[in-house]
DNA sequence: ATTAATGTTCAGAA
DNA sequence: TTTCTGAACATTAA
């Protein structure tokens, strides 16, 4: 599901929008539930009607495109959500589309199938206030060790867990999350506070590596199929997974035990206890 | 036919 | 203060 390699992918599929004029914003036809959208689409529209696209960024997991109003234009995917330029997967879950002009691109299209993304028009003043009020940590490709020690080291919540929280670090989700203590060596239900500088270390690069390394794969298309880069083409870092969605699969690391899959905070965690002792 | 499971974020409770 | 729980929603597998 979206975390920070596949939003990366999706921002970076969509780069050709960069210079083109809004012409005019609109929910597409659908006949699902409408997803959030603020402020309602009429204001929406009207406040970005005529506007230039001035850079497409990224903010955690959301994709952020810059007005030359200052105001920002915010695609929040959550479980499903597509930000995308290209055929979507199909016209049922469309549920959002922007009409654009002067540049190569004519559309940039919001597919969502289980609608629980959200998109939503900040002026240049909320999306500071919205960086300012501690909601988000800093980048998972940005932050330094010393920084990522001092944000974690006095919590008691297991590092898995802990790494979920978006204002520790924002970017890692539920797969990264094992993956990058698999790689870390380092058990997912120890204590923040019990884990050992080395340790951080490790998690901390891992973490850089396996997210750069996953957006140079365009990100993991799981099973369900759902998840696309912004042509449609499935991601292929699926196929590097040590441990994600491998329950009772071998570990390939030790060529021994079978990975495990436990529930931590009501989601799955998958580990080798093997490789990854408390 | 129903129920559980899927994963992200936020509001509200503990 | 910090952490936990449930709800938002659609689809599939059991």
């Amino acid at each position: 599901m979206p975390e920070l390699p596949e939003v990366e992918t999706m921002r970076r599929g969509v780069l050709a929008i960069e210079g083109a004029t809004i012409e005019a914003a609109q929910r597409t036809p659908c006949s699902k539930r409408p997803i959030s959208i603020k402020p309602r689409i009429d204001h929406l529209n009207r406040r970005v009607s005529g506007t230039k696209i001035v850079s497409v960024d990224r903010l955690g997991k959301r994709v952020v495109l810059r007005l030359e109003t200052g105001d920002r234009l915010i695609f929040e995917p959550r479980m499903t959500g597509l930000v995308l330029i290209g055929n979507p997967p199909g016209r049922e879950h469309l549920r959002f589309s922007l009409a654009l002009a002067d540049g190569p691109v004519q559309q940039l299209l919001f597919w969502d199938r289980r609608g629980l993304g959200r998109i939503t028009l900040l002026t240049a003043r909320q999306y500071q206030e919205k960086l300012g009020d501690g909601s988000l940590g800093p980048d998972a490709l940005e932050i330094t060790l010393p920084q990522m020690v001092q944000r974690f080291q006095s919590s008691t919540t297991p590092v898995k867990v802990a790494l979920l929280d978006q204002s520790r670090v924002a970017g890692v989700g539920n797969l990264y999350a094992s993956e990058i203590l698999h790689l870390a060596k380092v058990h997912p239900g120890t204590a923040c506070k019990k884990v050992r500088k080395n340790q951080w270390q490790r998690i901390h690069q891992h973490m850089q590596a396996v997210l750069q390394l996953a957006i140079e794969h365009e990100g993991s298309t799981l099973s369900d199929g759902t998840y696309r880069n912004a042509l449609n083409d499935p991601g292929s870092y699926q196929n590097q997974h040590c441990v994600y969605d491998r329950e009772g699969q071998r570990c390939s690391t030790c060529l021994a035990a079978k990975i495990q899959r436990v529930v931590q905070s009501q989601r799955s965690t998958f580990y080798c206890k093997q490789c990854q002792k408390r």
